[in-house]
DNA sequence: GTCTATACTATGATAGAC
DNA sequence: GTCTATCATAGTATAGAC
């Protein structure tokens, strides 16, 4: 049986084919789940290995640096991101109610590349800083076009950001707040919007 | 002359008499600065003993591991959250107005070590987290007493959070939020806080 | 495509001179 | 109280076997 060609693979995973993770996709999230959990200190190339269950060596097969591993994380971030703007303009309840929506944390691909990126962005990665930057300037123009007050715009990303500043953030503290009604707090988001 | 005691050192300091900074002042500032501008991967010992101008070794006298460099910032940090909570509570515009406006980013001592624990705790280290845990408490229970309506509270909290969250982190993002317009994000806690 | 073995460097920490 | 060695370990990366 001939292999699928990258591009097939590519494809295979947006159009949402299940198949067995490959060796390269195991290494990727278990760089990521470590970024999460335990921070940029402890992801190291030694540790992305042992739990990706491959040698340092299959490592550095697909990843030929440490670099390439944060690179390849910010794409796969980059990627998912621009189909949730899709969603987000798409949305039926308004850009301001999506965005706040799912800026708690749910265990999407999107969230856990997102938490990753953050890491990699506090510690100065330029690339990852850039990237966040391109994303947050996303959502901020969906929200803005959604929110006629542009203070009431601003402080509705805030609410965003807040939220997802809790979710990357270990501890009981983000919890409480995480894990409240959300629907109570989407309607502080319309008493802004609405803007009475 | 008599060299002062610990005790009359730390007594100096609360009571804001300026001195000139001990080493060991000098070697905190400089972690702290390391752990905001470039994260927990790059606050090295050795790059902390160069900011702050000693050897490796006179780093080490004053703080014998890496941990006990954590643990004094820590300890800054909740000082001065004691002193910034006793100002919250008392302060005229009211706790919620209060903890949003010096959400910002100022240059303030307590900023600079809030932003630094919270590069610790993204790194999972324990103390740090904890450390978060208590002194978002102490601002949640303010806000809440000052707020009504909990769940304006929390909306209000979370504004907080975002503005924060946009403090800690590098890129040029960050800076169009955070550098707007204080006055407008302080009418829409108001309307939260009435809750019309 | 994945592994072992190995080299090089950075990091945290110790010992002891001054 | 601050310095200069010095060391053990962990982290990044290379080379080459399978």
């Amino acid at each position: 049986m001939m292999s699928m060609t990258a591009e097939a693979v590519e494809n295979a995973r947006v159009e949402g084919m299940s198949r067995p993770p490959t060796a390269r996709e195991k290494i990727l999230d278990a760089y990521a789940a470590l970024l999460r959990s335990d921070g940029e200190r402890a992801a190291t190339m030694d540790a992305t290995a042992a739990l990706a269950g491959v040698s340092k060596g299959g490592l550095l097969y697909h990843f030929p640096s440490k670099d390439a591993l944060a690179e390849a994380v910010i794409e796969r971030l980059l990627d998912a991101a621009q189909q949730d703007s899709e969603r987000m303009e798409a949305a039926p309840e308004g850009a301001a109610r999506y965005y706040v929506r799912t800026s708690t944390v749910e265990e999407t691909e999107f969230d856990s590349f997102y938490q990753a990126v953050v890491r990699l962005a506090a510690g100065a990665h330029a690339p990852a800083v850039a990237a966040l930057d391109q994303v947050h300037g996303d959502w901020e123009r969906l929200v803005r076009e959604d929110v006629a007050d542009p203070h009431a715009a601003e402080a509705i990303m805030l609410i965003g950001e807040g939220l997802y500043y809790h979710s990357t953030m270990p501890g009981t503290w983000s919890r409480s707040l995480v894990g409240s009604d959300i629907g109570a707090l989407l309607e502080q988001v319309d008493r802004l919007k609405e803007g009475h």
